[in-house]
DNA sequence: CCGTAAATGTCGTCG
DNA sequence: CGACGACGTTTACGG
């Protein structure tokens, strides 16, 4: 990993066109060869970048003046026009173990799966991601009374999540043998929109608490 | 802006929990007080981070170890272990200008407002950003029959896109000044199943080529 | 400040 | 390799 600090002037041109006017910014170059270009603001997003793969050609202007061309193979360039270097530093850094992480969708889903009876005494489940043609349904079980529940889960619950669970109903209803199908929307939280757009559409919600629900599961699931 | 290179370990506490294991990576932080953890590779995003606005505090535990702690004010943390520094240097950069970009939605939006005969012969722009309770439909218009079209761009037409345009639909047809209005899905690229899911509502695609739409474009009206 | 829509989204997963 | 949905999405924009 190469660190600059330096003077300089950017273009994109890739999928857009974009340009940043002269200023003081940190350059990166990664082992891969993808560029990053940040202020000493903003978040974590770089104000122009280049993703891997890609190719770096360095190129004098004669005095401190350099430019940089960083080309990936859709064509897309990156041209860094540098007047003056603060700093130059190499690093090797080695390959990265990568990253753990714990309480996302997939495992509020695992979770949920396990319990379903958190949603209603006596349910049981037919499937975790039971396919359809325009994609799987979280999970599908029937109520204690045997009637057909479309379950749609994410973490904090919007209008998207309600327009993707009314789709599955849609069709999950074509089908004879699971007609009538009801839905139920469940998340850690529901945005009040969400729950209006729900419940106007006839679909339930269910607001799931993470902590409880993962104090109550098979702890040799658990990541860490 | 500080720039470190270390062998760490990180771990965050927030909306979920992550654990990076030890290894060697850069670490940022800015002027703003937010920390980036990147490794030598992968791309723009970091491993991990935190955004602004937050806190560093930096406490010793002995020989070269160190512990980061950085808080922003949701209560989310950021621990970073850190057991031996390589690198440590501090830059002054001062504030960025910031970017300036071109062929974003925005402008797909502009150019097909110029030239709302791409979609048809005949055919007539009565606004861009039609107001609507529910927000602006990209643009209204009429074919030459005189009938109302609206029209959603994308850059890239996936579902969200068609459902979007649905509930327009929905609400403008509701205006009997207006109705019977009918809907063109506008993008540089359709997904299939969004494709579907338009005609199936009796929805148009349109696919727009943007270099061929820039090419016929009043020049005084770009960016740069 | 909240809610919605866009993004050079990026990142995983699954066909 | 493409399609699809999640994301600590982040970010910009409007009310």
């Amino acid at each position: 990993m190469r660190l600059v600090i330096a003077q300089c002037s950017v273009d994109y041109a890739g999928r857009l066109a974009a340009h940043l006017p002269s200023a003081r910014r940190l350059l990166i170059v990664k082992a891969d060869g993808s560029v990053l270009v940040h202020s000493d603001g903003g978040s974590y997003k770089p104000l122009n970048w280049m993703s891997p793969p890609c190719t770096l050609k360095e190129e004098g202007q004669g005095g401190d003046a350099l430019v940089w061309t960083v080309t990936n193979k859709a064509g897309e360039q990156l041209v860094i026009a540098i007047e003056e270097v603060f700093h130059d530093s190499a690093h090797e850094l080695g390959v990265d173990p990568g990253l753990r992480k714990d309480g996302v969708e997939s495992h509020l889903q695992a979770l949920l799966a396990e319990q379903i009876e958190t949603l209603g005494k006596g349910w049981r489940l037919i499937r975790r991601e039971y396919p359809t043609p325009i994609g799987p349904v979280d999970i599908l079980c029937r109520d204690a009374a045997g009637a057909t529940v479309a379950v749609e889960i994410k973490r904090r619950g919007e209008i998207d999540g309600v327009e993707q669970l009314t789709r599955y109903l849609e069709l999950l209803n074509r089908d004879p043998l699971l007609a009538p199908v009801r839905g139920v929307f469940a998340a850690q939280e529901i945005k009040p929109q969400a729950r209006v757009l729900a419940v106007d559409r006839g679909i339930t919600c269910a607001v799931l608490d993470y902590e409880v629900m993962r104090g109550r599961d098979d702890p040799s699931s658990r990541l860490f």
